[in-house]
DNA sequence: CCAACTATCAGAAACGTTTGTGATAATCAT
DNA sequence: ATGATTATCACAAACGTTTCTGATAGTTGG
């Protein structure tokens, strides 16, 4: 019935269970087993990157000595070593990083998850953050989750697959489980929360000065003479929209001015968000004198439709925003804001990650603030100091 | 002199060379050769990740049956898969990517090259490139260069280093030689190249209408009545500079209106470029009617300037730009642009790449022009069409 | 000249997977 | 009951490195 593929014999074989789905035989002549492959199975591969073996074959050496030899060790006599460099140009060799984590136990890589590249906070933070792996010999590995729950879970999982040596994280707007975050640190892979943090997990984290920055603008609102300030924020569980929120609040209440809940507007943080906060505020019996809003990039929308409706900038309505920007700078009027250096956060983050990193020592619940600035500009500013 | 670290005897040791820079001894006694380690070399190491082997071991079983009981092969007992699965989860396993790669020879991974994720285009091609890779099973790993030559070829031999399936490139602006990319084709690993291409080697390419879009916004500009106008470039070697200014001399030529270099300003596409281009372009002897700038924000920057000079916009100078962006609608004058659809962009890219990587048939040398689309605004529409 | 020492290298194990092959006990058919 | 067949698993090799251990030939010193 068939043939056997060593002895050519066809009396002998008979079948012989199944193997992975396929018909398995056993030659009782030769005494082997054996499965039909098919014939394209076996196609010669083309091996195009030269490895350490190839290199030592090349050489007629043991692939240990051409290891060290790469490596600087010692224990190498120098024409064996300049003979194996040569080899290396000659073949194009190029060490297996997949490879040398595995046998390390480490990957150089650092895994960074964020919510959206496209917000200029998080681009910019994440150039610095680049720039800072480089110089300290480290690979950055991102994942953006784009304000998903689901999908930076899933990233998490990617990236501690990848078996990342640390892992930078700014958490979704959605976000309101963290157990993958537990995973991370059961399994004491060190971690470093910035920007959008997580206050229900004790984590080294950097974070800016949300609660100042806000006090700061809206305090500046209140100096121009606003006395309606309207504050438009985040999701409502959002940490950073409560502590923000903080902020407006504890400046109103320095002032004595009484918070009215009909000021406060949560938003989903979209696109077009800014000129349906707009539109509430404008409908509200007793409209707002100031408005903050926690994206600079809503305020302007908000700009843009007060713009619409003649409504003069800063003297019947004020604005001012959270985050600097390129847009802020050349909008027409300019936008006051409170920047926030993503550049210093960024950095911050990824020092403090390496630093906990090197010393396994899990220096956690440390909490890195970093300095921001209040940039006053047209939209807000009556002459007034 | 030395206890044999084996049978604890001090007579038969000898010196015996160094290894690694650290003395060497031998015992004649238990002929052992052994070196004095330091003693927190070898510290627990508390093995937190839970390997195959650690779940063989719980359960009893080889780990090749481990294996095939989470990949959901044939050959195992509906039980053992059960005992499998849940043990999985006990232990909390994951499987370890590195192992895993090295071991099928290949990694899911596309690598990715860009200039800058602080441009927009770039921020959003990404944002694009990194959904379709997760709808395809696929990671990617991204790199920037900084917009400097030498960090692209860096990044370039990391990726191929950590055995990306795959490269999707974008180049620096000031990147001139291509060997990098040379050698990543003669290791026939597939590349696609997208906006920042480069001509002279034969790769796939996604490009958008570079020629078209600008020949059309200078048509555009024309047909609104201007006559003098200028163009605000890259660099020079820039390839993308080079197409486009081909665009707009070929939109000169058909209306019969002379080219005229003094009208034409390179920049290094810096921040505050539009500024010096806006300087030059208003001391010429007769100064332009309409300006045309390769990146929307310099043109922008252009149009602070004129408003700064009461220059009125568009009838005394109109301006256009390429790459629509939130900033050129909400600016006012809202900029006319040519929108290319970074979007776009990054799909095609994606997508023809996971192509090239399933059909190794490396169907090189496609061109894919993703269609871009024109969009007038305030700043050049005079009423006219 | 011989023991002690040195420089240089080879071999093997390990990292965590996947997969090809062989082995065993149980089941089936006659 | 016995030989054919099946289901299930174990074992080992392989992926490309690094590193530990041991082996060899050569060198030194008295």
């Amino acid at each position: 019935m068939q043939k056997c593929i060593k002895c050519n014999s066809v009396d002998g074989v008979i079948r012989s269970g199944f193997l992975r789905g396929k018909q398995r035989f056993f030659c009782k002549l030769c005494n082997f087993h054996f499965i039909l492959e098919n014939e394209n199975a076996r196609l010669p591969q083309k091996a195009t990157q030269a490895t350490i073996v190839d290199l030592a074959k090349h050489l007629g050496i043991a692939a240990s000595t051409v290891s060290r030899a790469l490596n600087g060790k010692a224990d190498i006599s120098p024409f064996t070593r300049k003979a194996v460099m040569q080899a290396a140009i000659d073949l194009d060799y190029r060490p297996n990083l997949l490879a040398q984590s595995l046998n390390k136990g480490k990957t150089n890589t650092i895994g960074v998850v964020i919510p959206n590249v496209e917000l200029p906070f998080f681009a910019t933070a994440l150039a610095s953050i680049q720039q800072v792996a480089i110089d300290t010999g480290y690979r950055i590995m991102v994942c953006h989750s784009s304000e998903s729950e689901a999908i930076e879970k899933l990233n998490t999982e990617t990236l501690i697959a990848c078996r990342v040596d640390g892992l930078l994280v700014s958490h979704s707007k959605e976000t309101t489980s963290f157990e993958h975050i537990q995973r991370v640190l059961a399994k004491s892979i060190p971690i470093v929360h910035f920007d959008r943090v997580c206050n229900e997990i004790d984590t080294p984290k950097v974070i800016h000065e949300d609660f100042k920055g806000s006090f700061d603008l809206v305090e500046h609102l209140i100096l121009q003479g606003c006395r309606k300030i309207g504050v438009m924020l985040g999701p409502q569980k959002f940490y950073i929209s409560q502590i923000r929120l903080e902020g407006y609040k504890a400046a109103l209440q320095k002032y004595g001015i009484e918070v009215d809940e009909k000021y406060i507007y949560y938003s989903e943080m979209n696109k077009n968000d800014g000129t349906k906060a707009f539109e509430y505020f404008i409908n509200l019996p007793n409209p707002p004198d100031g408005l903050f809003a926690m994206l600079s990039r809503n305020a302007i929308e908000m700009m843009v439709e007060a713009k619409k409706r003649q409504i003069k900038i800063p003297e019947d309505m004020a604005f001012v925003g959270f985050g600097d920007d390129i847009l802020c700078e050349l909008f027409e009027p300019s936008l006051t804001v409170f920047n926030h250096f993503p550049t210093k956060v960024g950095e911050a983050a990824i020092n403090l990650l390496i630093e906990n990193i090197k010393n396994k020592n899990t220096t956690s619940s440390t909490i890195q603030s970093v300095q921001g600035e209040l940039v006053i500009r047209d939209s807000s500013f009556k002459g007034k100091s």
